[in-house]
DNA sequence: ACCTGAACACCGTTCAAGT
DNA sequence: ACCTGAACACCGTTCAAGT
């Protein structure tokens, strides 16, 4: 006869992702993960085919919190100023969960079909925004690439603690951003 | 009486390094180097306080070679130009070495100060050719800025995967980097 | 002065045995 | 159907003992 589960995957999810902003990915193990959800290491097996599965999950979590940061964010009169604001919601997200947002850009993180296609979603936002400003058709991906480039490089310097010659980070990030949506025209 | 040494500080770096451009950065274990150097894990103490110790020195030659990079591929006949090269000698180091340039990266890899100073001194090509063109002295960090964080975000997704909807990585890169440098005036 | 084997506390993972 | 203890192969690291 069965006996009844101690925890479920969403629950395996949900203290993941709390071991992930306490501590980083290299405290997100399996035997931390069972613990807090008081149930041997060996269980969660049961729930995730192993640790890259559960990191996937939460991977998966995470880019659907940060599309709805991004379109919550994402207010303005035109196009260009709702991009503006997305590129300061997408910068929020990343300084504010340093610990999720890094998780998203581990290694060959976009092998993965469903990693991918939830990326994709999350970048939906930016793409109808783009579209919205009338430009060519064959303009959009080359500046949706250097709109994201420069998002996801700037925040990952920043929270890699790597602009280390003092000015205001955050008239760096204006200036720069200002200066792609400009060339959009 | 002491015994000869069978390993030395640099050839360690070395087996670390060819470790990681042939597996990546989580098969560059203490145990893996120590072997390929004909010794035990526990020697390997000896040569170094620590496996962040080692992953430290590889990160420093890795840097060195990176400013050899740049400056080696910095050429042309104006500042701008010489910029313009500079961009594509970066994204050429990090297509052509993805683990490598993966470790620079890594979490909180900043927070040593020598590994600082030698991202300090691996930007300076690019302070240099960015103040010969001309500029207001403010406007010289917030560019630095952006182009770094342009090249470095450009770079990671690519390495990553991350570009999945087609069109050409290449014409995106030079679209980007060229709108980057229209800025400079 | 460097190398070694043994040991320790940790991983992720498998599996047979419980209920 | 899920949970468990025991086991396996791995880590990084320490340390006393060799030479």
């Amino acid at each position: 006869l069965p006996t009844p589960a101690k925890t479920s995957p969403p629950e395996l999810v949900e203290i993941a992702r709390q071991l992930l902003d306490a501590s980083g990915v290299e405290f997100l193990s399996v035997s931390a993960v069972a613990q807090r959800a008081g149930v041997k290491a060996p269980s969660l097996y049961k729930h995730f085919a192993d640790r890259a599965a559960l990191l996937r999950a939460v991977e998966l979590s995470i880019l659907a919190d940060l599309e709805a940061s991004l379109r919550a964010g994402m207010r303005g009169a035109t196009p260009k100023a709702r991009l503006h604001a997305l590129g300061h919601a997408y910068r929020a997200f990343a300084t504010t969960h340093p610990q999720r947002y890094a998780l998203l850009y581990r290694q060959d993180a976009m092998v993965d079909p469903q990693v991918a296609a939830a990326a994709a979603v999350a970048a939906e936002p930016m793409f109808e925004q783009l579209k919205a400003c009338g430009l060519e058709e064959r303009r959009v991906l080359p500046l949706a690439r250097m709109l994201t480039a420069f998002m996801h490089g700037f925040v990952s310097m920043e929270i890699a603690r790597a602009f280390r010659f003092g000015g205001s980070i955050d008239e760096a990030f204006e200036d720069g951003l200002s200066t792609i949506l400009t060339a959009i025209g």
